[in-house]
DNA sequence: GCATCGTGCTAACCTGGATCAGCCCAATTT
DNA sequence: AAATTGGGCTGATCCAGGTTAGCACGATGC
C-alpha cells in the first residue's frame, strides 16, 4: 500500500478526519481515487448551472466560489472554497447542476469522477460517512448564511462573514485568525452576504472606524477579536470543527 | 419479512426512491428501524439550538420547521418540514443542533435513534446514498432560499416560495399546485423570506392585485402559474424531483 | 508615453421595506 | 355577553441600503 499522504488527494484528509475516523484502509481507498488535474484562471468556471457533471472536484490551491444568478442579473455567492476542500459533491452527486462554481484566483484542482467517489463510498461505509458528514457541515454553513443574510443588518454581516472566513482560514493552516488577506473583491463580497459594492465599502470603512479590524489592500487584522465576533453575532459552534478548547466565542447570549 | 408498507415508517420511502432504487431488502431496513412515536402542539420545540439530539424525525403528519435566532431577537426560518421528511437528520447526525426544530402545527412524528441510522447506513450502501441523496437536496434547497433572501424583492421571493410550497404539497400528495393550504401565519411567512409581516401583508395583496393568485382565509389558488413563475424567478430543478415530463417552469431565461 | 481596465473609494440622492401604531374580525375563554 | 387573543390588515413616517456617477490609483498593453 502506498503512502496515503504522498499523493495529492492527501489535502482532503484533514477535514475529513475532524468529523469520521477513519482507518488507513479508508485514507487509502480515498486517496487511491483515480483522478487529473487542472488550472483555471480567475472567473473560469468549472461547473455551470444546467450542467450534468461527470466528476467532482477536490481543491488543491487558491480559492473558488458557488453562485447562483436570478433573472434580473443579479448574483448569490453561496460559497467560498479553500485548499482541501470538496467543492462540488453537491453538483455531481445530484447529477444536475443547480449552481455555478467558478475559479476565484488561479487555482489547480483534482477532478475526480462521481463514479469513483459512489463506488469508494459504497464499499466503506466510513467513506461514505465521512463525505455525507462534510456535506452536512456544508449545509449547515449554508443555513447560518441565509440567516446572515435575511436577519443581520450590513455591519453584523459583514463582521459575520469576516469572523468566519478567518476561521476557516486558520483551520485550513492559510492564515492566522487576526490577520489574512481576503482574496475577494469588494463586490463578490457583496454578492455572498446580498449587498451592494457601494455599501460593502461603507461598512468595512464603518469596521475600521470603530476600530474593530485594520486593512491594507486586502489583508485584514482583526484588531479585536471579542467585538467583531460580538458585532457580528458570530459563534463558530454551526462550523462543527473542534478548537480544542481554544475560546473564541462571544458569552453565550442572554435569552430575550 | 414484513410488508415494508404497513409501517408509519414506510411514508419516507417515496422520497428516498426518488433519487435512489432501492430493493425490498432495503426498504425492510428502513422500515423496521426502531422508533417510538410522538405528538407535537403548534410552535412546540422538537430540537433546540445546542441540544445534542439522540434522535432523528420522521415527520409521520403535519408541518413542522427549523429556525435559528440572531442576537437582536430575530429569527430566520429555514425550513419548512411535510409528511414523509426526516426533519433532523442535520442536527443528529451532526451531534450538536445548530438550529431550532419547531411544531408548524400538531403533529406526529416517528423518533428514531441517531445510531440505528448510522448502523442502517453502514450496513446497507444505498440506504446510506438514499440519505446522503436526501441531504444533499436539502442543502440545494437551501442554496436557493439563500438566493431567494439575498437577491430577489419582496414580491419575487413571496412569489418563489408559493411556487415551490405548492409544488413540494402536491409531490407529497397533501394539495394541489394551483389550489392549496398555506399552514403559516403571515409573520412566519415573513421570517422565511427576510421580511417583517406587515411587508408579506402588503405585497401578497399586490400579487393578488396582479391577478397571479386569489387567497380565502390561508387557501391559496394560483390563477396565473406560469406568472407567477415568472415573477418569481422559480425554476424547480433546484428541488432535484421528477416532474415526468410536466412543464411547470418559465422558458429559459435569456442571457444578460 | 498614453490608453485602458479593474478595483477601491466617495458623495448626493432615492426608495423599498422597516417601524410604529392601531383597527377589525373570528375564535376562545370566563 | 363581555373580555381576551391571534391573525390579517392599513396608514404615516423613517432610514438602511441601493443607485448613480464619478475620482484615484496601480497594473497591463500598445
Amino acid at each position: 500500500m502506498t503512502d496515503p499522504h504522498r499523493s495529492p488527494l492527501a489535502v482532503m484528509l484533514p477535514k475529513l478526519e475532524i468529523w469520521t475516523a477513519l482507518d488507513e484502509e479508508d485514507r487509502a481507498a480515498l486517496v487511491s481515487l483515480p483522478y487529473r488535474t487542472r488550472s483555471f484562471a480567475p472567473a473560469q468556471y468549472i461547473v455551470r448551472q444546467g450542467d450534468k457533471p461527470e466528476s467532482s472536484c477536490l481543491l488543491l490551491s487558491g480559492f473558488a466560489f458557488r453562485s447562483k444568478i436570478v433573472r434580473d442579473g443579479g448574483r448569490q455567492i453561496l460559497a467560498f472554497h479553500m485548499r482541501g476542500d470538496m467543492v462540488d459533491l453537491q453538483n455531481s452527486l445530484l447529477g444536475l447542476a443547480d449552481h455555478n462554481v467558478q475559479a476565484l484566483t488561479n487555482i489547480e484542482v483534482a477532478l475526480i469522477p462521481r463514479e469513483a467517489i459512489l463506488e469508494a463510498a459504497a464499499a466503506r461505509p466510513r467513506v461514505a460517512r465521512a463525505m455525507w458528514h462534510d456535506t452536512l457541515v456544508d449545509g449547515s454553513i449554508n443555513r447560518e448564511w441565509a440567516t446572515n443574510i435575511g436577519r443581520r443588518d450590513a455591519t453584523a454581516r459583514l463582521a459575520h462573514f469576516l469572523c468566519e472566513f478567518a476561521l476557516r482560514l486558520e483551520l485550513a493552516g492559510l492564515g492566522e485568525l487576526c490577520n489574512y488577506e481576503l482574496p475577494m473583491t469588494q463586490e463578490q463580497l457583496g454578492d455572498c452576504v446580498g449587498l451592494t459594492s457601494v455599501h460593502v465599502n461603507r461598512t468595512l470603512k464603518g469596521l475600521e472606524a470603530s476600530g474593530l479590524i485594520t486593512r491594507t489592500v486586502r489583508m485584514v487584522r482583526v484588531t479585536d477579536w471579542a467585538k467583531l465576533a460580538e458585532v457580528g453575532d458570530f459563534n463558530s459552534a454551526y462550523l462543527h470543527v473542534d478548537l480544542k478548547g481554544r475560546s473564541i466565542d462571544p458569552p453565550a447570549r442572554t435569552e430575550a
